[in-house]
RNA sequence: GCCCCGGUAGUGUAGUGGCCUAUCAUACGGGCCUGUCGAGCCCGUGACUCGGGUCCAAAUCCCGGCCGGGGCGCCA
């Protein structure tokens, strides 16, 4: 039976082992011979000699990212660095590489972005990129897990769908047989629609599509959001499960540190105590005494938020948005209207989540969909859940690729994304 | 949608009109070497994104295409 590399430490001097994996490297010398494998928990030095290994003579020509079957004995008296090796006894040929690879795994030369991503499967052989996307497995096990034992439902909403979520242009159409249809921006309109249906927490993990033309390294075509709507709840109760539920995730993502030498996990802070919040007012006047000029109902410039980022070391919700600012569905503030029960949540300039107590008075939604220049009539199968009964209620949407980005501190979003769909990008 | 920048061996780079028969590293091929581990030493192969233009002369300047990176706007 094969064992994997990280399995090694549990055997003895001598005994027998089969390894499959690839060929990392290989130094040649006259009579000897040192191999590196590779699998996807380690490496492990492979020494073949003409008297031990068969067919000695053909293996320094193996060429790198050969996939190989290698049967030997352990050994740790041996003066390999790492203490242990494999003394060769067959090295068997799976399925050769070609060579030059378009890509080196371990080569002292870096690689543009565009070229790993377009050798993607050779890109993700390194394991400091493998081990972005087993962070991110953990970060949204740990998520899924907290909302589970939540009471939250797991759903799976449409994403080919008939009408523009927030109204906005920039969707990708679709044509659907005779109709025209669009990829969905957000499951937004449906998780509203589940908590009429009464299933009162819905959490979703998809795709989100937006055909923003945009090209920053902190923007995708196609990205996972994570989303969640509760009923009978407020936009307090929502920034509370979304404190909560990253809390969770980076805790058990630590905790679940994927395998490798020197995890980046180990560096990780799991956030403490309550994340600060700061209203868009306030943060207007802290702008404003550094000598910015803000508008009341202006967006913050990148350069803005990396002012009022660099006031916080972690988390931060800001919130109180400008109605105007927000969807058509976010409940204004009772009382102080021109702002909204909306908030967001912030790292840095990093925009993670954007959240809100959401209208649920049917007669309130049409007009705000009216005075957000949109037609009622389009949204009919969605004002219908509000006209029979729709309890208050509140959720957002998270980034996921964004919050990856922020916890392993990546310079650009892609490299969170196994296959990025960008301004240009469709292909792998 | 607006704006800026870039494209040189498999990979990553140097090179701003003649000194380019194009630099260096890495990779690749060959040679020496029973213990390498960023192996070492020697030899070798290998490139100016495409099309047009200017000029005695273009990797280098101009125009266009294609491809890519980034800033703004918008957003997760």
């Amino acid at each position: 039976m094969p064992i994997t590399v990280s399995e090694l430490k549990n055997k003895g001097e001598g005994e027998e082992i089969l390894l499959n994996g690839w060929l990392q490297e290989i130094r040649n010398l006259k009579k000897i011979s040192f191999l590196v494998l590779r699998d996807h928990t380690g490496t492990i030095q492979i020494t073949a000699k003409p008297d031990l290994t068969e067919n000695y003579d053909s293996i320094s020509q193996i060429t790198r990212e050969t996939v190989l079957s290698v049967h030997g004995n352990l050994t740790r008296k041996t003066q390999s660095k790492s203490g242990i090796e494999i003394l060769a006894k067959s090295v068997k040929v799976l399925n050769e590489a070609k060579s030059p690879l378009p890509l080196g795994i371990i080569d002292p030369v870096g690689a543009d972005i565009e070229t790993r991503l377009t050798n993607r499967f050779l890109d993700l052989r390194k394991p400091e990129v493998a081990l972005i996307f087993r962070t991110e497995s953990e970060l949204l096990w740990g998520m899924r897990e907290f909302f589970h034992d939540s009471g939250f439902v797991e759903v799976h909403t449409p994403k080919i769908v008939a009408a523009a979520t927030e109204g906005g242009a920039d969707l990708f159409q679709v044509q659907y047989f005779e109709k025209q249809a669009f990829l969905n921006q957000s499951p937004q309109l449906y998780k509203e629609i589940l908590i009429s249906a009464g299933l009162n927490r819905v959490f979703e993990v998809g795709p989100a599509f937006r055909a923003e033309k945009h090209n920053t390294p902190r923007h995708l075509n196609e990205f996972t959001s994570i989303d969640i709507e509760m009923g009978f709840a407020d936009h307090n109760d929502a920034m509370h499960m979304l404190q909560e539920g990253v809390k969770s995730g980076i805790r058990h993502l630590v905790s679940h540190a994927p395998v490798s030498t020197a995890p980046p996990s180990a560096k990780i802070q799991i956030p403490e105590g309550n994340f600060p919040r700061i209203t868009y007012r306030e943060c207007i006047k802290k702008l404003e005494s550094k000598g910015e000029k803000v508008k009341f109902g202006e967006d913050f410039t990148p350069e803005q938020l990396k002012l009022i980022g660099s006031e916080f070391t972690s988390f931060y919700f800001i919130t109180e948005w400008p109605s105007s600012l927000r969807a058509f569905y976010t409940q204004p503030k009772p009382g102080d209207e021109v702002v909204s029960n909306s908030f967001d949540l912030q790292y840095r300039e990093y925009e993670i989540t954007s959240g809100a107590q959401r209208v649920h008075d049917p007669l309130l939604l049409e007009e705000r969909l009216k005075s957000k220049g949109l037609n009622p009539e389009d949204f009919s199968f969605y004002l219908n859940a509000f006209r029979y009964g729709m309890p208050p209620h509140a959720g957002w949407g998270l980034g996921l690729e964004r919050l990856v980005l922020i916890i392993l501190n990546l310079q650009n979003i892609r490299e969170a994304t196994l296959f990025p769909r960008d301004r240009t990008r469709i292909t792998p």
